[in-house]
DNA sequence: TGGGGTTAT
DNA sequence: ATAACCC
């Protein structure tokens, strides 16, 4: 594999900083983000593609594309007309279906769960994960069984090894190493890593050498890697809503935020907005690498140009139910709250989704985890109602949108026969007991209940 | 702009 | 239920 390298472009000043061992206020970070992601998994799925400038499409637009095809110019949610333009060669491959992509984007946080289990997910291609327990170790290790054997491997600039912070995102940056060659031996997966002390820094210095390369920021060119960004909206954390606010007060640059009263950007954002991004501006960021779990909620969408009646509407609905049922089956666990999601058309307002919600009848839930065709019905009832609630479908009517969602997923029930909790339980002391639905009990695993 | 996700209010 | 953020 190619070396670490360390983006730093000064002399660092050479001042020891005593910072006692696992000292809580120095974390190690790193930021994993992978090549490409979609357009990686479909080369690997079709080998054929591979040194073929290939992009994946959902509807009309190229949503990602291997580095052939960006070299010939496309890019990154371009137009299939502007892109077929510039590149008449390119091959697409339709991308709207994201299991596979989920499914490999889950094998990629587990992979890095074995390393340490505080890993966060940032969509379907980034994770987050907090080293520094793990470097404490390794550091601890060096000291008893290799004193002075720490050597850097590749050409590292301006690290002064006698800082013992330099020392320790080092030690990360060659777990990192072996996390990019572990996702590449496993899965075949190339990504770029970024190492540094909080989730911030270590997001922007990953993306400083692309593809498939990782960069370690050492603490004092923070200040240069978060001016390097051109403009406030390059900030992760600051969105398209928080720019337009910032510009409306004049604030476009990094330093601008930094220099700009804080009391006036509170009571414009709010106490909350303006302390974090003021803090984001600094380089500051003290939210933890929070383990993201099994997901909180499951959905699926499909856009399209017009949806203007009843039928169309409920024929969409149920094949997003459809699917959306095999994933919760595969789950395991139970959502407790079914969402409908519908976007209007609009000729030029920007963007907005409404949404009902309703929890899931009981005895819906209760036969969620076995089958499709028992349910399907009476979810689509549910998810009628909840449309008819939103839509006066006595009106016309244009659809751009729909999506439901499954979320409030809770886990099985692991009440045991006997206890307070199985008579508390409804599924397991009143249904599954009574009468006719005691057959189904004997399909369906005990262990699970 | 797609087809997803999360948290805060 | 919506609005903001992330990819």
């Amino acid at each position: 594999m190619e070396r670490a390298e360390t983006w730093a472009a000064g002399s660092s000043p050479v001042h020891d900083q005593v910072v006692p061992a696992g000292s809580s206020s120095s974390r190690v970070i790193v930021h994993v983000d992978l090549d490409c992601f979609y357009a990686q998994v479909e080369m690997i799925s079709h080998p054929e593609l591979k040194g073929k400038p290939l992009g994946v499409q959902q509807k009309f637009l190229v949503v990602t594309c291997n580095y052939e095809a960006r070299e010939l110019g496309v890019k990154k949610l371009m137009n299939v007309r502007d892109a077929k333009e510039k590149c008449p060669q390119l091959v697409l491959v339709n991308g709207e279906d994201l299991t596979r992509y989920r499914e490999v984007s889950y094998k990629v946080t587990e992979l890095l769960e074995e390393f340490s289990p505080v890993v966060e997910r940032l969509g379907f291609d980034e994770n987050f994960v907090d080293l520094t327990e793990m470097v404490e170790k390794r550091l601890e290790q060096l000291q008893r069984d290799e004193p002075s054997a720490l050597t850097v491997s590749g050409h590292v600039y301006a690290i002064n090894l006698h800082d013992i912070l330099h020392i320790r995102l080092l030690i990360g940056s060659q777990i990192a190493a072996e996390m990019r060659e572990a996702m590449y031996n496993q899965l075949g997966l190339t990504g770029c890593a970024g190492v540094a002390s909080n989730k911030l820094l270590a997001k922007l210095v990953s993306g400083i050498f692309k593809p498939n390369q990782q960069t370690l920021l050492l603490p004092e060119s923070s200040q240069d890697l978060i001016h390097s960004l051109n403009h406030i909206k390059k900030m992760p954390g600051i969105g398209y809503k928080t720019t337009k606010r910032l510009e409306a007060l004049g604030i476009s640059s990094v330093r601008d935020l930094q220099t700009f009263s804080s009391k006036i950007l509170e009571r414009e954002l709010g106490i909350s907005v303006a302390q974090r991004i003021q803090k984001l501006s600094f380089g500051e960021d003290n939210s933890p690498v929070t383990p993201s779990g099994p997901p909180q909620s499951f959905s699926e969408e499909d856009s399209f140009k017009k949806c203007s009646s009843e039928v169309e509407a409920k024929n969409k609905i149920e094949e997003l139910l459809a699917s959306l049922l095999n994933r919760v089956c595969q789950d395991g666990r139970k959502p407790h709250t079914v969402r409908l999601i519908i976007r209007r058309y609009s000729s030029e307002k920007h963007y907005s989704r409404e949404s009902r919600q309703c929890p899931i009848p009981s005895h819906i839930i209760q036969k969620l985890g076995i089958g499709n065709y028992d349910v399907m019905t009476p979810m689509v009832d549910v998810l009628m109602k909840l449309f008819r609630n939103m839509v006066n479908v006595k009106m016309p009517f244009h659809l751009t949108l729909l999506s439901v969602c499954f979320c409030n997923l809770k886990a099985l029930n692991t009440a045991k026969k006997g206890t307070i909790d199985y008579y508390l339980t409804p599924s397991l002391s009143t249904t599954s007991r009574s009468g006719k639905h005691s057959f189904k009990m004997k399909d369906t695993h005990m262990e699970d209940f």
